[in-house]
DNA sequence: TTGTGTGTCAAACACTTGTTCGTATTTTCG
DNA sequence: CGAAAATACGAACAAGTGTTTGACACACAA
């Protein structure tokens, strides 16, 4: 007498649950259901639930709340989102490596989207960062080797002692900023590489050191 | 699990749930929780299911039965995908700290849900993983530093040379894996420190450091 | 010491929810 | 047609379950 309920019943609430679940990752209780399906008693959905769990579609477990499960069949991609379904939160950032900071290299030659890496951003503050491939040893002293991504965040200009990427021309490097004479330098920590001059004219700060990733496995 | 349990209950609650809903695609009640977790009030296990929800690991839908949601993230609206629309991939892990290592500290103590790096598993392999703080400078030679964290790959046992976790007793540590006149040590790197005999009643390895993050944003 | 906070517990309460029961309406079919 | 089955309803019940409250033990700082 109401209208057009085009689909028989157990289809319905069958629908229903699997939309249900997929939407919010949670099983309905029977009176969800009721609604969902159009269906104004409690115990007619009851009867359709063990119905369909007889027929192997769902797995219902009597007496427990809330505990419908999909059994993985068939048809229309069973990707059944199980519960809890893991995502990356958006407090993390994707950087990609940028270049290997190398002698006669320049960088920003491209991104390579497949070199790249997940930094927390709480770890390294919000400012816009990047991330470079360390190639050679001149900053061993520092605690920073071959093959280290480092992250760099943007900035024009640097304090006395922190270790910034900087062109110089058109190759870049990692090196320790400072000052000696009163003139400033960029400082290897590597005693088999001498200071370079900081020309301003020649330099340009690239951003400041604020993160180190190593992977080592052999 | 075993023997390990010494863990704090907030994290014997997480780990539970975790596990009960992998096992089951199914969230547990809270009384469910209180066997699970080994804990005698439902409302302690309330008051830690509230934290965890606050900490963002799971979603907790108050009233609602059996709703409880692992999130590992901050799920859905605006995942702020860094360069163009990329879809952050699944290929990434997230990995809690588990304690610091550190001199006469034992560690499993607890995981601490507020201190962790997202890793990108294809640069430390598939193999379960997990994350500590190093404290102190016993490592310095091998370039890992006070407050670095260190991804440790679980593993029984380590070849020469390893740079590996270890526990001597209840007390962890960092050290390179050796010998030295046919008896197995662990070989600090500083100059500093001694090498330590490994004794296989009383050491155990934990596992194989693969990577290293360190974040020096001043 | 006192006081504050944390962790835990037991008990009680109220709401959600699965289940059952009796009955009415519709459909099926001999 | 008429009986049986299928479908659906509403109400009531009972159990599972989330939540609150108050209390106790312990650690730690003032």
């Amino acid at each position: 007498m109401s209208e057009l309920k085009s689909t028989k019943s157990i289809d319905r609430v069958y629908q229903f649950v699997k939309q249900y679940i997929h939407e919010n990752a949670l099983s309905p209780s029977v009176r969800d259901i009721c609604k969902g399906a159009e269906l104004k008693s409690t115990s007619s959905v009851h009867t359709y639930l063990k119905k369909l769990d007889e027929l192997g579609l769902i797995e219902y477990r009597p007496g427990m709340r809330r505990a419908i499960i999909l059994k993985n069949t068939d048809s229309d991609e069973a990707e059944v989102t199980p519960l809890g379904s893991e995502k990356v939160p958006s407090n993390v950032v994707r950087l990609n490596c940028i270049g290997k900071i190398t002698a006669g290299q320049p960088i920003y030659a491209h991104e390579d989207y497949s070199d790249y890496v997940y930094v927390n951003k709480s770890l390294i503050g919000s400012n816009e960062s990047f991330l470079l491939r360390v190639s050679g040893t001149s900053m061993i002293n520092a605690h920073i080797l071959d093959g280290d991504y480092i992250i760099v965040r943007k900035q024009d200009s640097c304090d006395e002692g922190d270790i910034i990427a900087a062109l110089i021309g058109d190759e870049a490097t990692v090196k320790r900023y400072g000052h000696m004479n009163g003139r400033p330098y960029l400082f290897p920590e590597n005693d088999l590489y001498e200071p370079i001059p900081f020309d301003t004219e020649d330099c340009k700060i690239l951003g400041k050191v604020v993160g180190l990733h190593r992977y080592t496995i052999n």
